[in-house]
This record gives C-alpha cells, structure tokens and sequence, in this order.
DNA sequence: CGTTACGCTTACGCGAACGTAAACTTTGGG
DNA sequence: CCCAAAGTTTACGTTCGCGTAAGCGTAACG
C-alpha cells in the first residue's frame, strides 16, 4: 500500500480531467503511468505531476513549457548539462510569473477602481443604494 | 491634435502585433478604429482598449473574456440591466484574479525552492559553486 | 454464452487565435 | 503614366488542447 496505484478512472474522479486528456498528457510525456497488462496505472509520482501541469494550465502555460518544468521536479537520469539547462529554462519560467504577479496586482486595483466606479454611475442613475459586495 | 489618430502600421510598432490581429480584434468587436476611407485610424480609446486587451491576454483570458471587461470601461449606450450584468461578470473576474494571485504567490514559492533544491544537488554533483541571481 | 462495462488505439473534428496567400484599390514617387 | 508601397477583403491553413466516434480486447455479470 506503498504506491496506492489508481485507475484512470479513479484519476478522472479526484482530478476532474477526462481519460482523453491524461491519455493526451501522457502522449505529450507529461506523465508515464505504469502498465498492467493494456491498463494504465497511475502512482503517487504520476499525481504529483497532474497536480503540477494543472496548475500550470491555470497560469496559462503551454504543456510544452509545463513538460520542461516537470523536469525540474525529476532528480533522474539527467547529466549536469541538461540538469542546468533545466534550471534555466526554471529561472525564465519563475521570471515571468513573478511579472505576472506583479501585473496581476495592478489589474486587479484598477478592476476593483472600475467597477466601484461603475456601481456608482449605476447606483446614481437608478437612485438606489448598490451593496459593493 | 487632441486625437492622435494611428495607422495601423504604427499601430503594429508600437504595440508589437500584426495588423492582422487588430483586423481580427476589430472583426471580435474588441476594438473600433475610424474609417478614412477604406484606411483604419486608431484613436485614444482603441489603443486602451487595445493595451487592455493584451493585458487580458497575458492572463489567459479568452478574447469574449475581454470583450466582456471592456464594455466596463465604456459608459456608453447600455442600459441599467446591461451595466447590472456586466458589473457581476466583472465582479467574477475579479474573483479568478484574486484566486490567481494567491495561488501564483504560492507557486512562485514553490518554484523558488525547487529551483534551489536543484541547484544545491547539481553544485555538490559538480563540486563547484554555483551563482544564485 | 451473450452482453455490458471499461479501457485501449487510431483518427478525424473542433474552437480559439491568429498566419498566410491571393487579388484588388488607393496613394505617392520618379 | 507606371509602378511600388501600404492597406483592404476573402478565404484557406495552422497550432494547441483536447472532444468524439469507431472498432477492438477482455473481464465480469447474469
């Protein structure tokens, strides 16, 4: 009970994906579960992968750029170039999303002003008093 | 000059997108450059909404998401249902930015500590030291 | 022993967001 | 006046991330 192997089935259920889309994320060598016989089996490895390419997705990076990173993730068969190829590609990736953060911050203050400013125009031309939340 | 009209080749420079993407944000509805003829003039209000546009973008936002946000910028000629609804879809936006900015936090975090993880094993693996900016 | 269920492979389809090519008009230069 | 540049429309092509259907294997159920 080490591994706790699970179905695609049950990998459907906990992460709500479509066997289509694992089989496709394994396609792309995002996630190698194991075979039993034709059947798939996915271990604890191969959820901390999923669990790492959605959240990706979520942030708006290609599966490409999802499969480099999961790399990262992989102390494995890899010599000291690769390893430090990996890292850079990392560092890039972490650059990014720290100006995105930033970004986000910004976007997310001038949305809150827009839309308090919008509620405003709305409330005066109705006469009523909006709730803001 | 209170204008400041732009063809859409300065438009193209000076936002680093092909005139073919703005004829197709036009044909989407997300931008409404005047018409000089059969030539298209972009004023003050495209190229926010056009800086907007790209700043959707760069958070995975789908284009019909943009569009939607947009309509918040312009107290044009909709009426108080119209504002009302595009007020609340504004509101969920904001909601999956919020979300996104905490969970990036999160993953910026994680991404940091295992970038140096793995540079701590590639730097014992090659003996030397390794820079870390 | 049939059929139902689940999984597998193969392959075509699809919406989003453009790229790219073809053919036409307009405008300015020599 | 001719041509090249820039812009326009129309329309088919492309990549990504899957959806969906066809057809096959096999394991279990009644």
């Amino acid at each position: 009970m080490s591994e706790q192997l699970m179905t695609i089935r049950q990998m459907c259920d906990a992460y709500d994906v479509t066997p289509r889309t694992l089989r496709f994320y394994e396609a792309r060598e995002l996630i190698f579960p194991e075979r039993r016989g034709q059947h798939r089996l996915y271990d604890r490895r191969d959820r901390a992968r999923l669990t790492l390419i959605l959240r990706g997705k979520r942030f708006g990076f290609s599966l490409e750029q999802i499969r480099q990173l999961l790399e990262l993730y992989e102390p494995g068969q890899h010599n000291q170039t690769q390893i430090a190829a990996t890292i850079k590609v990392a560092r890039e990736r972490l650059t990014d999303m720290e100006r995105q953060y930033a970004e986000l911050r910004d976007a997310i203050a001038d949305l809150k002003t827009t839309i308090d400013d919008s509620e405003a125009r709305l409330a005066r031309a109705t006469g009523n008093t909006q709730q803001t939340g």
